[in-house]
RNA sequence: GCCCGGGUGGCCGAGCGGUUAGGCGGCGGCCUGCAGAGCCGCUUUACAGGGGUUCAAAUCCCCUCCCGGGCUCCA
């Protein structure tokens, strides 16, 4: 098995990866808050996940990744109201209403970039009664305290608090929002509140009614489903403070066990202008806007463009540019799979371009290997397309062998990156005979010189939304996208 | 204030001590009736600025400038 070295948050270094129980991997991923659309933000997490995911299955791991779902407990900062319920009231829906429209629309976006789904989805609702058991077994321990219907994790407790994020604990006397009356000390988190009467979000608990804090969550859904320890616990940037810092204190006083989480991933911002995108500062482009424009293929391209950890700036000209990238890609695919359908010598492939194909391939692993270096990879994408577009311009026709080896190399590349593969025609096929039948007319034309009647054919078409391309070997068309 | 990251050719972006990154765009060539696609070449001795270290620095060290992010809201 080749060696994946991943870059840990925890020894800020990049670091070999070893899974506790290999072949096993379990990898949780911070799934979305589902109270409005998701945005390319969310897309460029949940795509470098995405390909962690696929890349460690193709070493040959098996992979259990669970990414959850929040629907309850994650609050505004500023008016300390569930995101959820800010959300319902936008809307003017019923709480469980505006989480399952969102819920939805998440997985309909996931599904539609490609995304594969994890092994589980977890959603905190369904964990409540998990998350009051360890809250009480936090408090037995001295752990956690109770104010007036109120849990607090106790940071002091907690000697490694601080750790991830590089914060110190001293330093978080200083804080931007008024500590809630009765915390020992302004950096103790919130396990569980309590609701008022009319509060739409509420639990009974040992403590009363309430809702759990949002950090505990994460903590619970982990470990019930993973197990005490992980491999990979990952997430944006952004979570690094305060969530998973508080994660890894609540999870590690739970189980007793250290480390919780054995490489902590995070994946860099999508900026806008060098701005983060993001709801609050409203320069976000949802995923469904962005599919209107682009495929999923375009997206993903873009954002395996950067390294996952370096922020990426968008930009429709730039996005402009992978549309020409993944054309070229799915042109060359496209074209290895039409040679193929159409029959072509039968043969071994030659020693030659077997051998090219094969040490682009390496090459591509080797990259992905290096903490994950999509943009090297991807380099070495562009060097097997070109590979193989040579082999299909070259005046000996490919063999079977040849064209298979490139079929596979491609289908490889595409499948760890999550690209689809082209459909070779899109049409369905009557289009297909229409089209066949208009430019074999359009052959008798050409031969008879009759050039401005074949061109006034080929724009009609092309203005219709099918490319036509003449070659030596007689017109190829597609659908153009 | 305290902590992290960054500044690479027209644009996007790898590299992080010696080797052509790659792509997009532009220009030229091959091919073609033309176009497109593809291939080849050029644009490309680029690395914020100034000092060092070294046989050798985009890469290491120091200083300066600029940008982004975190310091209990966000993937």
């Amino acid at each position: 098995m080749r060696l994946l070295r991943i870059y840990n948050t925890l020894s800020r270094s990049v670091e070999v990866f070893e899974p506790l129980d290999p072949p096993n991997v379990k990898m949780y991923v911070c799934g979305p808050t589902v109270q409005d659309l998701a945005h390319l933000g969310h897309a460029k997490t949940y795509i470098v996940f995405d390909v962690l995911y696929r890349f460690l299955s193709f070493l040959g791991y098996r992979v259990k990744y669970v990414r959850n779902i929040t629907d309850v407990g994650h609050l505004r900062e500023d008016t300390q109201v569930d995101r959820i319920l800010v959300g319902a009231e936008r809307e003017r829906l019923a709480p469980m209403e505006l989480v399952d429209k969102y819920m939805f629309s998440f997985f309909s976006d996931m599904d539609r970039l490609n995304i594969k789904r994890p092994t589980i989805q977890p959603r905190a609702t369904m964990h409540i009664v998990d998350m009051w058991e360890a809250i009480s077994k936090l408090i037995e321990k001295g752990h956690a305290y109770v104010v007036d219907g109120n849990i607090y994790f106790d940071v002091s407790s907690y000697e490694n608090y601080g750790q991830l994020s590089g914060i110190r604990r001293e330093e978080l006397v200083k804080h931007r929002v008024e500590p809630a009356p009765g915390k020992r000390n302004p950096a103790d988190f919130a396990l569980w509140k309590r609701a008022e009467s009319g509060y739409l979000l509420k639990w009974n608990s040992p403590w009363g009614e309430g809702f759990p804090g949002w950090h505990i969550e994460c903590s619970i859904m982990s470990i019930k489903h993973l197990g005490e320890q992980l491999d990979i616990h990952g997430g944006g940037q952004d979570l690094i403070f305060p969530h998973h810092e508080n994660e890894i204190a609540q999870s590690e006083c739970i189980t007793g066990k250290r480390p919780f989480v054995r490489y902590w991933v995070h994946v860099g911002y999508l900026t806008v202008n060098g701005e983060r995108m993001s709801k609050s500062l409203g320069n976000y482009v949802s995923i469904k806007d962005a599919l209107k424009k682009y495929t999923a293929n375009d997206v993903r391209l873009f954002i395996l463009s950067s390294h996952y950890r370096a922020p990426l700036d968008y930009s429709e000209s730039v996005m402009d540019q992978f549309v020409e990238i993944r054309k070229r890609v799915e042109w060359c695919y496209a074209r290895v799979l039409e040679a193929l359908a159409e029959g072509c010598v039968e043969g071994k492939p030659s020693g030659e371009f077997s051998g090219r194909v094969d040490s682009i391939f390496e090459g591509f692993i080797a990259s992905l290997c290096d903490d994950l270096n999509t943009p090297q990879a991807s380099a070495y994408l562009m060097e097997l397309v070109r590979t193989v577009n040579t082999l299909l311009d070259s005046t000996r026709s490919p063999t079977r062998g040849d064209l298979e080896k490139a079929k596979q190399a491609l289908a490889d590349v595409f499948e760890v990156l999550g690209l689809k593969p082209p459909e070779p025609w899109g049409g369905g096929e009557r289009l297909y005979l229409v089209v066949d039948r208009v430019l074999r007319l359009r052959e008798e034309f050409r031969r008879a010189k009759e050039f401005r009647v074949a061109d006034m054919i080929r724009e009609a078409l092309e203005e219709a939304g099918i490319q036509v391309e003449d070659t030596a070997s007689g017109p190829r068309f597609r659908v153009l996208r």
